[in-house]
DNA sequence: TTTGAGATTGATACTCAATATCAAATATAT
DNA sequence: ATATATTTGATATTGAGTATCAATCTCAAA
């Protein structure tokens, strides 16, 4: 069993819940993939895996993934939820194109720094913070030059 | 009128929109008033001003005022939107503390401009951007550590 | 190995926020 | 007045997520 796999367990021992089938089948899939889901389009995946599961448990189960750790809820502008593994990749933020919808992710260390400076400043003790970026991505740009 | 209204009045006009009753009424309260607001809080408080006003008017009005850049939406980490005024006050950003609901608006010129920087990294044309932090506000925290 | 308390499941119904539909009412231009 | 376009409010519908609950599973203790 891998790192992040021993993390979700222990993540279920401390809170009395076990690793089901269920669960370490949704646990593989996120694991596998590597980019942002969401819990409707997980459910459909993993019916098609195993067509008795039941949708609360899937997204039963994004929650608790979520209150471990191991993925983190981004917005990206819609009204749904979408979220993205925290583990193998770096802490990044997000811009969004609203012509196409493509996500470009970026890491800035000075924008991070100042996230918490900022909250250093005002008592307040930082848990989890989000920046999104919302505009025109550069290919959406030229081409509406172009016309 | 005064400025804001008729910007109001202006972005109407450019696309064919008229000003009603109903619109001008509700422009009225958000310029009353000088804080965040859902759109079915609005509805409620405009409905006890007019009970012939419908939901569906408030929701549209909401998205008009929304397209003319008088309100901005924000999210404050529910599920449901929330919007303020864009005029009378400078742009700034939110803390919300998940313990008591508390939001600190605070003003970051430096965060802004690495916001403004990034995007031109990236060649993309910024249109807006969202920057929320979340975590434990000075008093809850202070209350927490004394029990 | 049984047993039983507690955890989990999937089906279903439900909530909440927001949008779509549409006929009636208003406004505007001629 | 008449034709055209916009807006309205009631209602139904969607979309995302949650609550309920009987049936099932897990596992430690007897
Ligand atoms: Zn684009
Ligand atoms: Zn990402
Ligand atoms: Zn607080
Ligand atoms: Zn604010």
């Amino acid at each position: 069993m891998n790192d992040i796999k021993k993390q979700f367990c222990n993540f279920l021992k401390n809170n009395n819940l076990l690793l089901t089938a269920q669960r370490e089948c949704i646990l593989n899939y996120i694991l596998s993939t590597s980019y942002h889901f969401d819990a409707e389009q997980l459910y459909v995946q993993m019916k098609s895996e195993d067509p008795s599961i039941g949708r609360a448990t899937v997204f039963r189960t994004v929650k608790l993934l979520e209150s471990s750790g191991l993925i983190r809820k981004i917005r990206l502008g819609k009204s749904k939820s979408y979220y993205e593994l925290t583990v193998k990749k770096k802490h990044h933020e997000h811009l969004v194109c609203q012509n196409c919808g493509k996500i470009i992710e970026f890491i800035d260390s000075g924008l991070e720094e100042r996230i918490i400076k900022i909250a250093k400043k005002n008592n307040f003790k930082i848990n989890k913070h989000a920046v999104e970026i919302f505009g025109i991505c550069e290919d959406c740009f030229k081409s509406t030059k172009n016309k």
